[in-house]
DNA sequence: TAAACAATGTCAAGTGAATTAACATATTTG
DNA sequence: CAAATATGTTAATTCACTTGACATTGTTTA
């Protein structure tokens, strides 16, 4: 099993172990023991007796009950859910979601407030803090209680300099400095990812991909976008903009894209075009409950998925469809890079075998035998939480290993 | 840059930056000297001198002299070439290849034989270690100054079992023990790798990815296949078939693969598909020196591309058709992976601009811009020897390392 | 040319994270 | 209840690394 996400900064060298050891205890699902501590880092039980002292001297982990067998029963270590909040905060193109959450990753509270991310940093941050300031005091904690918030944004993040690459769903946005200024308003180190790499995070930690070495987090959303984690560690990239398998391009002279190509896969199956095609369904006067709305153009993807759910053939076949081009991307990712699991999020994947199954039939057709028998392919766990939810597994990464570094 | 490829034993972690050390001096370009480590690893220079001195006890490394700029002249440090010899080989699927080389990895003596890999490994095994025992006594070196060997063969590998999977251009080698099998016969330590990731690790040792952090090397052979090297490691997947971009699925109903299925690259662009698409033309009465090779389907590949490289407009168009479907997967795996540079390898390579222009034209067109403006896209340097060179330095760092345990 | 400066490299004492080897504790089993 | 088994702790020791002083080797300046 993977051991960990956090990048180790070089300083913490001296301390490997210490940081080893605590990842692997907060990703242990219902806790570890020092002895199988020692057998999975390599050091002895005297050795780990004496990090683990140490870590729970600094409160950041506790001693819990587990089960055994044989001899003694081993003792459970858990991190300690009261050593302090974190923030994860999810930033889509039409919302935004902040979550709290305490040492063990549980949620404590959860935001949801509309955002248009079009008009750009200096109107959506402000928004973000403000939304923040009036929702926190009501959970009972303050915002001097926070010790670190993450933050994820749909598009490329370079992730030193704290702000967005190019993004094309994000006009405005390039080089604002995003994460120092919010570490600013909101008091606290502040880490800045990409929606799809977080969702990836989430699904890895607590969701369906949970301590897989190699996970692909497909994002479909408005736009299409994935999140990598690659022999345990988040890969960005050399520009971070790693995954963006949204803008492969699958029918030469396909529909045009947001990037100005055509027949991306986002044109395809993005939420945009899921819209679009059941606007153009009824223009040509296809039977489905979609029908009633009116103006037609007012039709969004979430419309769509709702019909699908409640049994409509049209929005169900338009959904099928998606899941074919989704396929076909995807089994060119399974060839490239091989992973354990795809877990596809965002709001089509409620959809379940719905979507997943014209997606596992494609993939099945199209990608190598030895890569797809070895591929799992599911919906994700979280939700429309994965994201927000690895947002708070990177703000307790820096945290935790803050914390632990003296 | 990237420090390590070697996988660090858990046994080692203890010497951590021992193994640290002995991986930059070995990839420094001429050389580097003790501040320059302490520098980059992060230790002091005290610290660094005394892990020096154990390397120089050792006999891995040695000091050279180097520039210098303001106060005293820095001593330079290099592995020494004497340290030992290793074997790199590489077996294709029509020839095998074998190279020894020193500490430094400079080519002692080479040699060349033709091979049939589709004869399985109890014919094909026995020949490699035939061609090496009649020439290794004629470089004046003997088999027992041999200290470690690494073998990479056209499939994907399972690398702990030092076995392949289930490639479908070897027939006959499922399960079949290789590593272990050639171990005994070498009587050296043996590593077995798969063609394109030594490729990769060859071309970003020694060759045209010299030092980037994510780099994929694409052969162009009989078939096509990708290495991937990133965060500077090779990456393998989780079934070590990580880079099979020769069976992404480019045209829908396009020509049948050797996999079984329709439209892969490899079916497009591959070798094999060169000479087919030469002979097809040939019988259209297309206009080409080629139509003098007699009987028309005795010709191969390498015919298509030493006519092309004369001048023969026919094998030029045949190559850059080539180019543009190789351009399209690259294309795709440019926005998934974002790597610093692609080096095209294999025969068609030799070729240059020819290929890689049509190439780089659908990178261009077909990926997103902040990943084709960040990446290269070169010939290999190391040109039919990348794969030999990777395999040189795989097993180098099995004998450097190994020494440097204790 | 000598003195000052600058950078690299080494040495010796001290620190602390690990190992080793013995012991203590807790739980199951005969 | 004793024996067996496994987990966890303790104290002495080891060794990689830091600290701070010093040595070496080069350039620059008075």
């Amino acid at each position: 099993m993977a051991t960990t996400v956090w990048q180790i900064p070089k300083a913490s060298v001296k301390n490997l172990n210490k940081h080893a050891a605590l990842d692997l205890i907060r990703f242990a699902p219902g806790g570890i023991s020092r002895i199988e501590l020692s057998r999975q880092i390599g050091l002895t039980r005297a050795a780990v007796t004496s990090i683990v002292g140490d870590l729970i001297e600094a409160r950041l982990v506790r001693e819990a009950n587990g089960q055994h067998s044989g001899g003694r029963k081993p003792i459970n270590l858990e991190i300690n859910p009261d050593f302090g909040r974190v923030l994860g905060i999810d930033i889509g193109s039409t919302h935004v979601t902040v979550v709290l959450a305490n040492g063990l990753a549980q949620v404590l509270n959860e935001v949801n407030a509309p955002l248009d991310i079009t008009q750009g940093p200096e109107i959506c941050l402000p928004q973000v803090v403000q939304v923040i300031n009036t929702w926190l005091p009501n959970t009972g904690t303050g915002l001097s209680e926070i010790l670190a918030a993450a933050v994820d944004v749909p598009g490329p993040v370079v992730s030193d300099a704290g702000k967005v690459g190019a993004p094309p769903i994000m006009p405005g946005w390039d080089n604002f400095p995003i994460r120092d200024w919010l570490e600013e308003r909101l008091g606290c180190p502040v880490s800045l990812g990409n929606d799809a790499e977080f969702g990836a995070l989430g699904e890895w930690a607590f969701g369906a991909g949970r301590g897989e070495k190699n996970l692909a987090y497909i994002k479909v959303g408005t736009g299409v976008g994935a999140g990598l984690l690659l022999d345990g560690q988040i890969y960005r990239g050399t520009t971070g903009s790693a995954g963006e398998i949204g803008h492969i391009t699958l029918v030469e002279d396909g529909p045009i894209c947001t990037c100005g190509n055509h027949g991306c896969l986002e044109a395809l199956a993005g939420g945009r075009s899921l819209a679009l095609r059941a606007r153009e369904g009824i223009s040509k006067g296809r039977r489905t409950s979609l029908a009633e709305i009116w103006p037609a153009n007012s039709i969004i993807a979430k419309d769509v998925i709702a019909a699908a759910r409640r049994g409509d053939l049209f929005c169900q076949q338009l959904v099928i469809d998606s899941g074919y081009h989704l396929g076909t991307a995807i089994a060119s990712l399974v060839n490239l890079i091989n992973p354990d699991i795809v877990v596809i999020g965002g709001g089509v994947a409620q959809l379940g075998d719905l979507l997943l199954d014209p997606i596992r039939q494609t993939v099945k057709q199209r990608s190598l035998k030895v890569s797809w028998q070895a591929v799992r392919i599911s919906a994700a766990i979280l939700g429309r939480r994965s994201s927000a939810m690895g947002a708070v597994v990177q703000a307790l990464s820096m945290s935790l290993h803050q914390i632990a570094q003296v």
